[in-house]
RNA sequence: GCGGAUAUGGUGGAAUUGGCAGACACGCCAGAUUUAGGUUCUGGUGCGCAAGCGUGCAGGUUCAAGUCCUGUUAUCCGCACCA
């Protein structure tokens, strides 16, 4: 036997694959049907990194052995290719991003291809191709036709070194998403679409579907559903109400002031009648010029103006209450209003203590002298509420009371917010809509789709944040599709996001010129078996593409209402030092190197050895050698085979135990106890001394779609029929997964004392005898009473004595 | 601040209807093979000389607790002035 050269195996069998087409996926629509779904990659170009491996490890696994169930599996994979990185790569190298791009794509095939991932190649799709972006330009235009698309003025986040708007999401914590500067409020006109329309059936789509608790969790936080009501507060000096949103009506008699936000209009529209305008004017000033960051850092030291000649009456009580202007309060919420009850709520006591405001309790239970009371308590000083013992019951007497004043309802809101949709950039697909001087804003016809990017030569946005495609004349200039006279062709073109909403409906049928995809195809290939993917996008790639999705839904275009029908995501690799892996830090683990150095095998798995899959976990070196070992191991055993096409007595539970840990821990995605379970096999037919051809087959069933490579050339070696490919999972016999004999534990008082080896399944009253016939329990039972004795067949039994 | 998760040997981690804590692997120790190193093979390896003690910490329930209950600490993640 000569030792195993993994790279020439590896590569024979890579080669096989791709000359068989042994992973696309079938046209035979009679099959049943697993659609198996990673993240596509954004090809950057420093390579692959070990996470993605991780990230496609486990659904690989399923997949492979989903085809030896007999399935149809499409497990696809392309690039999520439109981005700031490859843009900012063409600019720095001079080079067009088309051309970094491909140059990208193609490292990561070839990178992909090394590792066997089983992926079907026919498939692969480009978010930046003109045969893509055609159909993503064409549901945005979906869109714009039903009334989801909009312009609006508004501030926005804005990253002054990217030069770019960015959205809430890409700006978390006042810092850019990609370059992570300080990011500046300015104010722009930009398009957003309406996602707010689908917050209720986003939300409720979730009790649909099978995905990981805190995957829901943190789509529920992101959507933010509140239960409240609107309170309407007359204005004492005009014929005006301020509408409040609040989810506390019932400490309606506990509010001693109103906040606006610094932007609220209706400063504006009453300004003649305010005396200290120009100070307000100054605080809403001063607010704009803070990042989002200040604001946040700021949180405890309160700050505000109150209007002068603004005054606001309760309608409840009647009593007259100061209204003041803070940036605590958020245009982007509610009413951009807010009646405030310091007794009860942090941050309105916080503010009332600044301002010496009065402070009244309504609801019994905490000191207010001290701070605010959030609790839940009796009603006092509420007039109807007085009595009340619970905050629900309040709440819901105080709505009735309310309704009947005509000054108030129950209401719900939101803290999504709508989803800005353009950037200032080159590199993304350009936004189909034309700017009319007569006709306003026009969508580019169907039949003109692809929206092309015109060639350009500088790719540099301009100073104020404008579009590269702006200086580009032949672009902008154009016929409004409506009217035929000179307009002018939107210049934003769409952020990152936009291509990855829809890419998995593409793969059901990447090359369809007509459609985005054929019912047909869809029908059959919908919904997403299976998602795996990181924690970073269950909110922001996975709202949005479930966003798109129910939109289609609404227009029958595909066949069901959720995309996923389940949802997982892997835990990090960490450094080996612990730490996230970054290049500053200088603990990158390239995939590369382990795959020259231990093969991909050994690479595929150890990243599913080394821990939990869903958990982080640090590099280790020296556990790679581990896995090395473990295929050295298993290619070393082609010496112990004897011919004999049944399972030896030696090793029959052995295997069927072997059997049922990894078939149920793939489903579970435990893999690293089916990998620890395989390795326990291997070391039970070392002790044996000896393996049966059949029993090494059905082992290498078993190995397969961990280390595909090493598992074909063996299944080859020892000379069976056909490809493992071709193969059926292997099954297994629950009653021969049990030993006839096995070992309990005797416990006197609960602590163990002796070892028994009895018969599987041997009766209590027997076992007690045995038990009893034990040397050590024998003496510690000399002269004791027997209290209870309990028994758990097979494991363990307990006498309990005095 | 709110929400969620986690805490087990020298290390990564096993163990879910409560039933032998430490599977599997790394590392380490000893031996064999080898000119040596590496590789490979065999045995050992939670702590403690011991009785015993051991799953972040303090209590509790139980014949029996890593697992259940109460309190507490630390770390990580998400959201964050959301009214």
């Amino acid at each position: 036997m000569k030792s195993y050269d993994f790279g020439a195996v590896e590569s024979k069998w890579q080669k096989y694959w791709d000359e068989h087409d042994t992973f696309k996926a079938s046209g035979d629509h009679s099959k049943k049907k697993f659609y198996a779904l990673v993240e596509f990659p954004y090809p950057s170009g420093h390579g692959m990194h070990v996470g993605h491996i991780k990230a496609y490890s486990g659904l690989e696994v399923v997949s492979r052995k989903r085809r030896l169930e007999g399935y149809n599996v499409l497990f696809p994979i392309g690039f999520d290719a439109y981005g700031l990185p490859t843009e900012n790569t063409a600019i720095k190298e001079n080079i067009h991003p088309r051309v970094v791009t491909d140059r990208n794509i193609e490292k990561f095939t070839g990178q992909l291809k090394k590792v066997g991932f089983s992926f079907d190649w026919s498939r692969v799709v480009d978010t930046t191709d003109e045969g893509y972006y055609k159909w993503t330009q064409w549901i945005f235009l979906k869109m714009f036709e039903n009334g989801l698309v909009f312009r609006d003025k508004t501030l926005v986040n804005y990253c002054p070194s990217c030069k770019v708007v960015l959205s809430n999401e890409d700006s978390q914590g006042g810092k850019c998403d990609v370059c992570h500067s300080d990011i500046v409020q300015k104010t722009k006109e930009v398009w957003y679409l309406r996602i707010t329309e689908y917050a209720d059936k986003l939300l409720q789509g979730l009790e649909e579907v099978d995905y990981l608790p805190n995957v829901k969790l943190q789509q529920q936080n992101w959507i933010g559903k509140s239960t409240g009501a609107f309170v309407n507060f007359r204005i004492k000096q005009q014929d005006e109400e301020l509408r409040i949103y609040t989810t506390r009506p019932d400490t309606l008699y506990g509010v001693t002031f109103m906040v606006m936000a610094p932007e609220h209009p209706m400063i504006q529209k009453y300004r003649d009648s305010i005396a200290n305008i120009a100070e307000l004017d100054a605080y809403k000033a001063e607010c704009a010029k803070k990042s989002e960051f200040e604001r946040t850092q700021l949180v405890k030291d309160k700050t505000g103006v109150r209007i002068d000649g603004l005054s606001a009456i309760n309608p409840i009580t009647g009593k007259e209450i100061p209204i003041y202007i803070s940036d605590y309060v958020m245009m982007g919420y509610g009413t951009g209003a807010i009646m405030a009850v310091p007794a009860h709520d942090t941050r309105d006591y916080e503010f009332a203590k600044k301002f010496s405001i009065d402070i009244i309790e309504v609801i019994k239970g905490g000191d207010i002298s001290k701070e605010a009371y959030t609790g839940d308590g009796e009603m006092v000083n509420s007039g109807v509420l007085n009595g009340i013992t619970n905050k629900k019951d309040a709440i819901a007497r105080m709505l009735q009371q309310l309704e009947e004043l005509g000054c108030g309802e129950a209401g719900v809101q939101y803290k999504m917010k709508d989803w800005a949709f353009n950037r200032q950039r080159y590199w993304g697909e350009p936004i189909p809509l034309v700017h009319c001087p007569k006709c306003g804003i026009v969508a580019v016809p169907y039949e003109e789709l692809p929206l092309r990017l015109p060639p350009v030569e500088n790719f540099e946005p301009g100073t104020d944040g404008e579009s590269p495609l702006a200086k580009i004349d032949s672009f902008v200039s154009c016929k409004c599709p409506k009217c035929g006279g000179a307009a002018k062709r939107e210049t934003d073109t769409m952020p990152q996001w936009a291509g990855s909403s829809w890419y998995f409906l593409r793969y059901c049928d990447p090359k369809n010129d007509k459609e985005f995809a054929s019912a047909e195809a869809l029908k059959y290939w919908m919904p997403v078996d299976w998602y795996n993917g990181g924690m970073e996008h269950v909110t922001r790639h996975m709202i949005y593409s479930r966003f798109w999705h129910k939109f289609l839904y609404d227009l029958g275009l595909v066949p069901t209402s959720e995309p996923y029908a389940k949802r997982t995501a892997q835990g990090l690799i960490l450094g080996p030092d612990g730490e996230k892996m970054s290049k500053s830090r200088g603990n990158v683990i390239d995939p590369n190197d382990v795959v020259k150095e231990y093969g991909a095998d050994v690479l595929r798995l150890y990243v599913l050895f080394m821990g939990d899959y869903e958990k982080a976990a640090p590099w280790s070196d020296s556990s790679v050698k581990g896995c090395k070992r473990f295929v050295d191991r298993i290619w070393a055993l082609q010496d112990k085979v004897t011919d004999s096409m049944s399972y030896s007595e030696k090793l029959t539970s052995s295997m069927h135990k072997t059997i049922k840990k990894v078939s149920e821990d793939i489903e579970a995605m435990k893999y690293n106890t089916a990998i620890a379970a395989m390795m326990t096999l291997l070391n039970d037919i070392y002790d044996a001394g000896s393996i049966t051809k059949k029993e090494f087959r059905d082992f290498l069933i078993l190995l397969y779609p961990f280390a595909p490579h090493i598992s074909e050339e063996l299944y080859q070696l020892i000379g069976c029929e056909g490809v493992l490919d071709e193969q059926e999972w292997v099954s297994f016999d629950e009653s021969l997964t049990v030993d006839k004999t096995v070992e309990i534990v005797c416990q006197i008082n609960g602590k163990v004392k002796a070892k028994l080896n009895i018969a599987f399944d041997e009766d209590k009253e027997s076992v007690i005898a045995k038990a009893k016939a034990d040397e050590n329990v024998a003496k510690l039972m000399e002269g004791k009473t027997v209290v209870k004795e309990i028994y758990v067949p097979n494991k363990l039994l307990n006498i309990v004595v005095r």
